[in-house]
RNA sequence: GUGGGUGUAGCUCAGGGGCAGAGCACUAGACUGUGGCUCUAGGAGCCGGGGGUUCGAAUCCCCUCACCCACCCCA
């Protein structure tokens, strides 16, 4: 019999992960909640053409690689590749918008992309996000970078940075794509092979092209700065000098380019010193709700990659203290039901085992659990209305009368 | 989607045409009410799957699948 294997690109988040998982998960999610942002749990599947007009048709992750299928009544269905659009959706779906109204949210949960699976790249992966709706103010572009670097601390991250840009509103942005597209036109000999598909598609793509060739061939371009209107260049300037007083990090990257269509004016990522990919990234997005059929409601966010988070934070987990109760006989395994039940309502961590064993099995078991202390009753103990606790690490132990023997333990726990 | 690497015991891996191996882990005993340390013994595998070459294939060839790494893309 073959045995199941799990499929191409899923992974599976085993005990001694998943402590650091819910280390990470508590702490990003109380980092939101300190700056107002109140959770969304949006469904993780949606109609296919949300994403498609959001993040963009020719985009490589709907082009190839969005999970999408047919339901048995014909619907065009998809996984969703990232939280944004569900969100801005659920937002608009569910009340109508108040003018001036900031709303704040957050979501976490598995996205989906049918990519070549890869180190801290998978096909399901699980992404915690924020999403600020409402607010036009460059101030708001820095509370979401803020957060980020809160979070960043909060995780004991050290040496990361935030490569920072902009792309100008909807008309800059188009504007400079098309000086880019022509500007590089002229040197299309020099560009490799993937940025001449750029060119045609996402030509700003080409300013971080692996290849330092086009890199050259792109610095003849003119910088998105020198050509953005007013508007766009002191909203980036205010958005400078919020991160500049708030102490962040940042490093302007004038060939920092999102790979999703909808991003317009502030993009940011978050860098770690060593490493290539970066482990959130975000920006502001003024036109998508609009877009989705919502009413006009500039918006700023950023979507942080969870595999990515885990594999760089240095954790520092204790273990939470726990009982194994060695319970040998008849009469010391129905007393040992009773014994358990106090310990965990007192909040004591506490596990047995119920085959009648001997007292080298038993603390066998106990050692393995990784339990700290071994709670053993037997006959002996019955007899003479005490137990004996054991230190696992020390080894040392003592007898415990039974009256007492729960207030001893929490004692000796704290 | 492209390129490279690797699949052998539960785990980490050695063996590269002629008996299937080591370390760790596991089980038992030394030690029948005291775990970890030590020693001894033991269990065990369609050598990823399919096809081919050969008297003979874990080993060579072809196909396939999976994992890893890089590109692409992205978090």
């Amino acid at each position: 019999m073959d045995r199941y294997k799990k499929v191409r690109g899923m992974h599976d988040i085993m005990p001694g992960e998943t402590e650091k998982w819910q280390f990470a998960e508590t702490v990003l999610a109380d980092s939101a909640k300190l700056h107002g942002y109140r959770e969304i749990r949006p469904p993780v599947i949606e109609e296919r053409m949300l994403f498609e007009r959001s993040i963009g048709a020719s985009s490589d992750i709907i082009s190839k690689e969005i999970y999408s299928f047919q339901d048995r009544k014909g619907r065009h269905l998809a996984l969703r590749p990232e939280g944004t659009a569900s969100v801005v959706r659920a937002f608009i779906e569910s009340a109508p918008p108040i003018p001036g109204k900031i709303t704040r949210l957050y979501y976490y949960g598995p996205m989906f992309r049918y990519d070549r699976p890869q180190k801290g790249r998978y096909r399901q992966f699980y992404q915690f996000g924020v999403e600020l709706l409402g607010g036009k103010h460059p101030f708001f572009d820095g509370e979401a970078v803020a957060l980020l670097d809160f979070m960043a601390r909060k995780l004991n991250i050290t040496g990361y940075y935030f490569a920072i840009n902009t792309l100008g509103c909807p008309k800059c942005k188009s504007a400079y794509t098309e000086i880019v597209r022509s500007a590089l036109s002229a040197k299309e000999d020099s560009l490799c092979e993937d940025c001449r598909t750029r060119l045609k598609i996402s030509p700003l793509r080409i300013f971080d092209c692996k290849n330092a060739e086009c890199r050259e061939s792109a610095a003849c371009a003119p910088a998105v700065t020198e050509t953005l209107c007013k508007e766009c260049l002191d909203h980036f300037g205010e958005f400078e000098e919020y991160v500049k007083k708030a102490g962040i990090p940042c490093k302007k990257q004038s060939g920092l380019v999102r790979g999703l269509d909808y991003y317009t004016r502030t993009v940011f990522e978050l860098y770690v010193n060593g490493d290539e990919n970066a482990v959130a990234a975000g920006g502001r997005y003024d036109s998508l709700v609009r877009e989705l059929g919502g009413a006009d409601t500039p918006a700023v966010g950023f979507a942080l990659g969870m595999e990515r988070l885990i594999s760089i934070v240095n954790f520092k987990l204790e273990k939470t203290p726990s009982v194994y109760l060695a319970a040998m006989g008849k009469a010391a395994a129905l007393k040992g039901i009773s014994i358990v039940k106090e310990l965990r309502n007192e909040g004591i961590a506490a596990e047995t085992d119920y085959e009648d064993r001997g007292l080298k099995a038993h603390l066998k078991n106990a050692d393995r659990s990784g339990a700290q202390w071994c709670l053993i009753v037997g006959d002996r103990e019955l007899e003479k209305n005490e137990f004996i606790l054991k230190n696992m690490v020390t080894g040392e132990q003592e007898n415990i009368s039974e009256d007492t023997y729960l207030k001893r333990i929490k004692e000796l726990i704290k």
